[in-house]
RNA sequence: GGUCCCAUCGUCUAGCCUGGCCCAGGACAGCGGAUUUUCAUUCCGCCAACAGGGGUUCGAAUCCCCUUGGGACCGCCA
């Protein structure tokens, strides 16, 4: 039989690094086995979903990379069990819940929330389980027509039989849970408005899902899902693999508590989806040997689900970082110019000045000539915002970080304490001597000779001379670039010119007048 | 509190099923060093763990039991 594996976000808030690893390991599991992988839209909730949500749940899973066989596609479905959309679907729950109602396998509970609520409170005092009495199960037809006759609200309670529900977890192995330890469950809160264990079970049968991957926070609601099954006369074949947990710092599951965990967040601050993905394939999975980058086409190739780890795993900002690096590093510089644009855009430094298909973007103070930047096709002129890029791949973690590591290079004036100029306790006499004979020596380069190599081996040799290259070198890449850190004085030199090179020394040499 | 799940370096983990090759391997982070000044990259090195106690066995990180610890769930949310 074909595996068919589900995501089955409900449209309540953002895709979340916790949700996108769950779909990440059931895409993977799919396209593993050869099957499909589906996309169902759990919006039950009216008051929770809302449409900007699932835009942005759908559109993170398709930037991640993880495509769907079935599910939303647009304003349509693409796929031939849909809809794909709980909220779509309320007349096929409709006949389900009526059989349930008819053969007695559930029934209309009258009860308040106040009731319910006083109960828990008492069982909990006690010490037990809270759990609904049953009351309502027991109501004649004449007291159910009363009561709506009354106009009280009622739900639908599935009458859960209070027996041991065996399943078999693909990562845990047996799992038992004694259901007479739980009252009847609430199914619905009337006929058109079903609730999630019931939709789950319906849909699941009739989307033909073989398998079902999930957190394990629903692992106490898989024995009900089964019991309801059963109810309901499905085969009940379904596979079940419960994943451990994403938790935060403080070892809690990850949730908005732990701060902004939405996968447009990351994509904000400029982590690759490449990046993403591989960080949360290896929260909770490994390949069993020491192999650490894999694409999404590799752990297609290596996925399984029995080197799933049990235990809980710990969301390490570090190690995203570090793996987003690893990627950065390793990008075409050109393409990471281009993706530096909205960056350099929004923090001020890049001005717009055309519009339309052609965009033009001029970089501010730096270059007269404005770049020409098609944001589809060819003939896209990034050299020279490549050339400033470039320097700071390496020290990338991720794309946000290059406007505060670069925004040097766009600046007319530098603000920086004339400390800064001084390597290792030098003087303002011996810094202002430093900064002279570079003058001088940078001021005999030719403009058409004015490339790193010819900088450095002019700059290189007088600098030996000195014995420390620092008292050299230091002062003259504090005074180009006005920072503590940054990439190296000749590269800088190169990109900055010779014009603005000089005239930034003299700047310097002032400030230590 | 009840139920279920889990337990190897600070973190992610290999090893556990099929005991010996493990006085426990890798990675991130940290620390130290090298790499034509800084930062970064790269390279080298260091620090660092089998939760505890009982068994079983010639032998246990690996199997069993207990304890402890952690987590999830206990909604007319999903």
């Amino acid at each position: 039989m074909k595996v068919r594996t589900r995501f089955a976000p409900s449209p309540t808030g953002p895709l979340h690094m916790g949700n996108a690893r769950t779909a990440l390991f059931s895409w993977l599991f799919a396209r593993k086995e050869r099957g499909d992988f589906i996309v169902r839209v759990e919006d039950t909730d009216k008051e929770r979903s809302r449409p900007e949500w699932e835009k942005d749940v759908l559109s993170n899973l398709e930037w991640l990379g993880l495509d769907w066989n079935e599910g939303p596609a647009g304003a349509e479905d693409k796929g031939s069990s849909g809809p794909y959309r709980q909220s779509q679907r309320t007349g096929i729950y409709k006949e389900y819940l009526e059989r349930l109602l008819s053969e007695k396998k559930a029934y209309w509970c009258f009860c308040t929330q106040d009731e319910l609520e006083a109960q828990r409170q008492d069982q909990a005092s006690r010490g037990e389980t809270p759990r609904y009495s049953g009351r309502c199960k027991t109501l004649s037809q004449e007291e159910q027509k009363q009561n709506k006759k009354a106009g009280n609200s009622a739900v639908i309670r599935f009458v859960v039989e209070p027996k041991k529900v065996v399943f078999k977890d693909l990562i845990r192995g047996e799992v038992v849970f004694d259901m007479a330890l739980s009252g009847d469950i609430v199914i619905a809160k009337d006929l058109k408005t079903p609730l999630y264990n019931f939709t789950v079970v319906v849909d699941d049968y009739l989307m033909r899902i073989t398998h079902v991957i999930r957190g394990e926070d629903h692992i106490s609601n898989t024995p009900k899902q089964l019991l309801l099954q059963g109810a309901l006369g499905f085969p009940q074949n379904i596979q079940y693999a419960h994943l451990p947990l994403i938790l935060g710092p403080d070892k809690t599951k990850l949730s908005k508590r732990h701060g902004d965990n939405s996968v447009t967040r990351f994509k904000k601050q400029g982590y690759l989806p490449e990046a993403i993905v591989n960080f949360l394939a290896l929260l909770g999975w490994n390949p069993g040997d020491e192999r650490e980058i894999f694409s999404l086409q590799g752990l297609v190739k290596e996925f399984s689900l029995d080197r799933v780890q049990k235990g809980n795993a710990v969301f390490n900002l570090r190690r995203l970082e570090w793996i987003n690096g690893y990627y950065l590093r390793r990008m075409d510089k050109k393409a990471l110019a281009r993706m530096a644009v909205p960056y350099l855009k929004e923090a001020g430094l890049l001005e717009q000045n055309g519009n339309g298909e052609e965009q033009k973007f001029s970089l501010k103070i730096q270059k007269s000539q404005p770049y020409t930047i098609q944001e589809t096709g060819e003939g896209i002129d990034l050299e020279f915002l490549a050339g400033i890029v470039g320097l700071y791949q390496e020290r990338l973690k991720k794309l946000s970080e290059l406007v505060e590591l670069a925004d040097f290079f766009f600046k007319k004036e530098l603000n920086y304490e004339e400390e800064l100029l001084s390597w290792k306790g030098m003087g303002e006499q011996e810094i202002r001597e430093s900064l002279q004979k570079v003058k001088e020596l940078l001021s005999g380069i030719l403009e058409g000779e004015w490339n790193k190599e010819r900088i450095e081996q002019v700059l290189m040799k007088e600098a030996e001379t000195m014995g420390d290259k620092g008292k050299l070198l230091w002062p003259l890449r504090a005074a180009l670039t006005g920072k503590e850190a940054s990439a190296g004085p000749f590269e800088v030199a190169f990109v900055l010119g010779k014009e603005k090179t000089l005239s930034r020394i003299e700047q310097a040499i002032s400030k230590v007048q």
